[in-house]
DNA sequence: CGATTATCCTGTGCGC
DNA sequence: TGCGCACAGGATAATC
């Protein structure tokens, strides 16, 4: 699933493909994946034209930043990819958008299961003003402060994007097993020592698996812009790994589900 | 407040 | 071989 790591993975390869270009063309069909807006029109009005300044991020969404004081805002939900593609290509199936740029290649933005959406926003992003820091840029008296107040359980915590954002299913039970911390820890009963191995966790892991350009699991459900597969899944040591081994005690992996959501864990090392 | 559940959605893979 | 269904989970809303 696109998280943080494949989403500045997107969002650097966009920077590089698309930075400076002229928007000439924008393509929705269907109404769904710009729904923040009354109808395509609203959305395709505010890109014509338009230059792209730079591409950030902020957790899961992408901003890229247009000439005008706007900013197309892209989530990939569940199943959205981002495609460079040549100019004029035909869309393939579940290819929502189509933004050409002139004298470049167009962007396809396709998503089957339509969690995903674009829209435009100002430079305000009010849409996106309840989203918490992003994990690689806080250290770790500030993750502390925000995880060791709250009686939340740790995997909970690291998933709710209004207190940390870019962290989902997978690289939340990637954290907790790096950090030697079971997922059903509540926030407030770590120990200093829990907190420091939290905040070097999260930073080991996330920062190797950008490193890696993200996860592609057995899915394929995440490809980069150019169609190619992340290998952060290569290090994986819990993430749909039940039954396996543990890397670190040779414990076996185990899954628990809680608010409708796979955890895998290690019980032998993890506490 | 926190915890839990339902909703949206389609491709995949399992059991029978 | 084919059918039906559970599952995958990001964000949000609703309910307890």
């Amino acid at each position: 699933m696109p998280e943080l790591a494949e989403i500045e993975t997107l969002r650097s390869d966009l920077q590089a493909e698309f930075a400076g270009y002229q928007i000439d063309r924008v393509e929705v069909s269907g109404r769904r994946s710009v729904r923040r807006h009354p109808d395509a029109a609203a959305f395709t009005r505010r890109l014509l034209g338009r230059q792209v300044r730079a591409v950030a991020r902020k957790g899961k969404f992408l901003l890229v930043h247009l000439d005008s004081t706007d900013v197309l805002v892209a989530h990939m939900g569940m199943s959205g990819q981002l495609r460079r593609v040549e100019a004029g290509s035909p869309k393939s199936l579940h290819t929502h958008v189509s933004v050409s740029f002139a004298g470049a290649f167009d962007l396809h933005f396709v998503d089957p299961r339509t969690f995903g959406q674009m829209f435009v926003s100002n430079a305000d992003l009010p849409e996106l003003a309840h989203l918490g820091p992003d994990p690689l840029e806080i250290d770790e008296a500030r993750l502390g402060g925000l995880v060791a107040s709250r009686p939340t359980k740790l995997k909970v915590i690291l998933m709710d994007q209004s207190i940390i954002s870019g962290i989902g299913n997978m690289y939340a039970d990637e954290i907790l097993h790096a950090a030697q911390l079971r997922p059903d820890r509540p926030g407030r009963d770590l120990s200093p020592a829990d907190i420091s191995n939290l905040s070097a966790a999260t930073h080991r892991v996330l920062g190797e698996a950008v490193a890696r350009r993200g996860s592609t699991l057995a899915d394929r459900q995440y490809k980069d812009l150019y169609g190619a597969a992340g290998t952060y899944q290569e290090l994986h040591r819990v993430y749909a790994r039940e039954g396996k081994p543990c890397s670190r005690c040779g414990e076996l992996v185990a899954r628990s589900r809680s608010n409708g959501r796979s955890n895998f864990y290690c019980p032998g090392c993890q506490r």
